[in-house]
DNA sequence: CATCATTTTTGACTATAGTCAATTTTGATG
DNA sequence: CATCAAAATTGACTATAGTCAAAAATGATG
């Protein structure tokens, strides 16, 4: 048979290139960090990884698919954070508020994660994955609580996420500075059909901050 | 003096450089809704316009920002036709409507302004230049009226262009056959504080078809 | 018309992303 | 260990975006 799975090949090979592409990743991260996406060639990443320039193009397709799994690990991590902070809270308008609020001002603080969203065809596939979940589960829990009006996810998901890298793209220097993240919070609920009166208050409402990272 | 204004420029000289400038877009909107924009090259289009090389970059500095006033051009004829259809309509909420139902149906009828959508940068822009103004008036009026929420621009139209432009690059193919357009308006109604009982009926209602082309 | 300063055009050149055929590595088998 | 087929690695190669110094065109002036 021709056939080879990815459970077929001996463990050492496997664990070499794993390490190769780990070295890749990393060396990338590194180098984007320092120097700007933009400053960085594919040579600067293979020289700083060791490893031949070839070599990059078996473990990625382009320059910019290296960045998704790097800047897909940040977002799962605030994720994650986002949602310990978030477990507690009762109210789906509030745990929608407090999300939208550190999600924008997380990414906000990342230049590189700005960069990706500014620049890269695709940024809902990395929302998808990073955030989707539990988007989806805490817009799914505020319907079925009635707190929020019944959406189909289908145009919402699109139409949200494409809001947000908006206000990044177009915004991310306010986001820090300014109210640009509550006043999307607003945006936000206003779209779910929470009551106009108790918009503001829950959007500028109290912002506990972020629990440590997940190690 | 150094200074060299446009207006001292000899007519003859502008005239030329003109006719060579709507040469490279016109040259580059035939190849481009030909072969699509990833499959022309720079040299294509100079080749096609009877150009020098060189000189494509002395009108415009990237690939990319040639398509700029193509786009725009079409933004800006589009933007014309739905404010003739919409100048009688007395609610605002039904203005709205009517706009972002035809402007996502003929953004998703378009290949070359979806790609434009899904791939450049700054989208922001274009939009800005082609319906921005047409947007900010008819929100105006809507807030004036006290038919839509009190909502700061600011924050308001990247958050609502960026919407829309991801509802394009996730939904394009929907748009024509399903009905993302309406959803999409359902939720700008909803976030402009239209009343939700009122909002589906508004945003499903008829779509009356635009009028022709301005010459 | 000849001269000249300025503007515009130009294509050879550079840099780099991405491809691919040749080479090397691997580990299974006799 | 020697052989071999499959997989992984590699860097020379191609294609093309964008730069820039040299050349050409322009039109004002004497």
């Amino acid at each position: 048979m021709a056939v080879t799975e990815e459970s077929m090949k001996s463990p050492r090979v496997q664990r070499k290139r794993e390490q190769a592409r780990h070295r890749i990743l990393e060396a990338t991260e590194a180098l984007v960090r320092a120097r700007g996406v933009e400053d960085v060639t594919i040579q600067d990443i293979t020289e700083a990884a060791d490893v031949g320039h070839g070599t990059f193009y078996t473990h990625f397709k382009t320059k910019m698919e290296v960045l998704v799994p790097i800047v897909e690990t940040h977002a799962q991590d605030l994720t994650k954070r986002i949602d310990r902070l978030t477990a507690n809270i009762s109210d789906s308008a509030v745990v929608v508020s407090v999300s939208v609020r550190h999600l924008l001002r997380s990414i906000a603080a990342d230049p590189l994660w700005t960069w990706f969203l500014c620049n890269v065809q695709l940024p809902m596939e990395t929302f998808r994955r990073g955030v989707g979940d539990s988007g989806r589960r805490d817009m799914a829990r505020g319907m079925a609580e009635g707190r929020f009006t019944e959406i189909s996810q289908d145009t919402l998901e699109p139409f949200l996420i494409g809001a947000l890298v908006g206000v990044v793209r177009e915004r991310s220097n306010e986001i820090s500075e300014h109210n640009a993240a509550e006043d999307s919070a607003c945006m936000v609920l206003q779209l779910l059909g929470v009551p106009e009166s108790e918009v503001r208050e829950i959007a500028y409402g109290p912002l506990p901050p972020l629990p440590a990272d997940v190690g």
